[in-house]
DNA sequence: CGTATTTGACCGGCGC
DNA sequence: GCGCCGGTCAAATACG
């Protein structure tokens, strides 16, 4: 069988996440020793600080061992000292060992002022990183409330359509779950979602129905399955309410990724364990089929192809919602994707036709990927692809590449404190572009040319999260600073490469 | 030996 | 009804 583009890959290269690699441009081991206590660059020598007097009977020997000391008070020096071949016959040798110690205070004067401004930089990046977690939540909830205004004003519009108002209703358990802090929601699609299940009792019935749980019959059925089984939207009752089709539309929407990338699969920040693979039609590269593992029955299923015409374009698309709490690198993927899913299902459940409202998308959270949004409804499923392939260009809008396409300006500040030592280029909306079969709101292109500061501040949530790059690295540094809190972020930090450019060549990410 | 991956088989949906 | 296709399962296999 063709094993197309080597999944295996990732699996026989369980490299660190971070571990020993140059985060942000600077290595961060020095921060593992400031974190024990800064054994240098003044205190160096703490191990010899435990060194027992030298023995009393021996004052020459005594005295050299304490000019040595105040001479070389590292052991970085000592190992000079040493393999310059110094010893006690030797230290009081003459001229060429004062110049050997003149020599060996300025290095070490060089090195304490190296070390100083690694700590400096250190300290920096920790502040940095903070503000950004700080501001990444406050952004997160923000956002929700945004959703929420925007789904409020959209149900107060259309009052006379009664199964609007009960979607409203779930969506607003819905609103109120991502509006948490909690990071449990990556794509708030899943039917076996249990906000999802009990706001609609009749979803509840279709999932149980009989014609359902026939699936599988005869073969053994996994604690999994359960959870799994209702990622396949039963088929439409025709008698149903028309809020069932919506219903159905939000079991099927599904968030895209496309990124270029060498690695076999982007670093999102999950655990994925490869449960299958085909050969799809028209690609003659596999699909590769995932399932989340950080935790026991988690619906969450994702697939990963290379693309057709760019085999250097790596597409993953993201199916279903966690059901536990997600290390900081894949809350940054999750929330992207997760805003993305919740923009497009929203849009869907306020028009009969199933289609989203386009402007409602342009001022949220779409718009300031640097790169490009689509929303395609004439997919088999709902999906929204957030195109990475294409390089930020913060400095001229892009072109939409189809008439039905259309973009909005977004002339964004840069994201509030974008860590510039992150070497990345600052994030900036340069468009959005959705395409639709329906022409029924394309033709109303928006005027809010000029953003509200909302906008910003979902533009910013964004653009922090939309490159995996900054993704991994946020989550790089989150990481080595927290000491790795999250129980589940052991093999994330020693599973994938962090890239540090800004190329958008991912690392390779494995949780297993 | 436990865990993850591979891979052929199976299932349901859908079009003809 | 049949075949195609996408998605999933699970035994076999690989790997650490």
């Amino acid at each position: 069988m063709d094993k197309g583009w080597g999944l295996t890959l990732e699996n026989s290269d369980p490299v660190g996440f971070f571990a020993n690699k140059p985060v942000f441009g600077f290595n961060l081991s020095p921060r593992l020793n400031h974190s024990r206590g800064i054994m240098f660059p003044v205190n160096l020598n703490g191990r010899e600080e435990q060194v027992a007097p030298p023995p009393a009977d021996d004052k020459r020997k005594e005295d050299v061992e304490a000019a040595k000391r105040e001479l070389n008070v590292n052991t970085g020096l000592q190992l000079l000292t040493a393999n310059t071949g110094s010893d006690q016959s030797t230290v009081n040798e003459g001229i060429s060992s004062d110049i050997k110690d003149k020599r060996a205070k300025k290095e070490l004067a060089e090195l304490q002022i190296e070390l100083e401004r690694m700590n400096a930089e250190n300290h920096k990046l920790k502040g940095m990183l903070t503000h950004v977690t700080n501001n990444y939540s406050a952004l997160q909830m923000h956002l929700a409330t945004l959703m929420q205004q925007q789904k409020n004003s959209k149900t107060e519009s259309t009052q006379e359509n009664q199964t609007v108002d009960r979607k409203s209703e779930s969506e607003d358990k819905r609103q109120e779950n991502g509006g948490s802090i909690v990071p449990r929601q990556f794509l708030e699609l899943a039917p076996g979602d249990q906000e999802l299940s009990h706001s609609s009792s009749e979803e509840r019935t279709l999932s149980e129905s009989p014609a359902h749980n026939k699936k599988r019959i005869g073969r053994e059925e996994s604690p999994a399955s359960e959870d799994w089984a209702p990622n396949k939207a039963p088929k439409l009752n025709p008698f149903k309410p028309v809020d069932q089709s919506t219903e159905a539309t939000m079991r099927k929407a599904r968030v895209s990724v496309r990124a270029r990338s060498e690695a076999p699969m982007i670093s999102d920040g999950c655990q994925w364990r490869k449960y299958g693979q085909k050969m799809a039609k028209g690609n003659p590269c596999p699909r590769a089929y995932y399932r989340c593992t950080m935790a026991v029955g988690c619906p969450v299923r994702k697939q990963v192809q290379r693309c057709a015409e760019d085999r250097t374009i790596l597409i993953t698309t993201y199916e279903g919602t966690h059901n536990h709490p997600l290390p900081p690198a894949a809350m940054a993927m999750a929330s992207t994707t997760s805003a993305a899913a919740n923009m497009l299902l929203s849009g869907s459940m306020s028009s009969a036709d199933g289609l989203m409202n386009p402007n409602f998308l342009a001022r949220t959270i779409l718009p300031c990927s640097s790169n490009m949004a689509t929303i395609s409804a004439s997919a088999p499923f709902p999906t929204v692809t957030l195109d990475l392939t294409q390089p930020p260009n913060p400095l001229q809008f892009q072109r939409p590449p189809h008439p039905t396409q259309f973009q909005v300006p977004f002339a964004t500040s840069q994201p509030p404190q974008m860590p510039q030592v992150f070497g990345y280029n600052q994030s900036k909306f340069s468009g959005l572009q959705v395409s639709q079969d329906s022409t029924d709101q394309t033709a109303s292109l928006p005027n809010e040319a000029q953003p509200s500061f909302a906008d910003s501040l979902s533009a910013a949530t964004a653009a922090i999260t939309a490159d995996p790059n900054f993704t991994a690295a946020l989550a790089a540094a989150i990481t080595s600073i927290i000491g790795g809190s999250y129980p589940n972020n052991s093999n994330n930090n020693n599973s994938a490469d962090v890239n540090t450019n800004n190329s958008n060549k991912t690392s390779s990410f494995s949780g297993n």
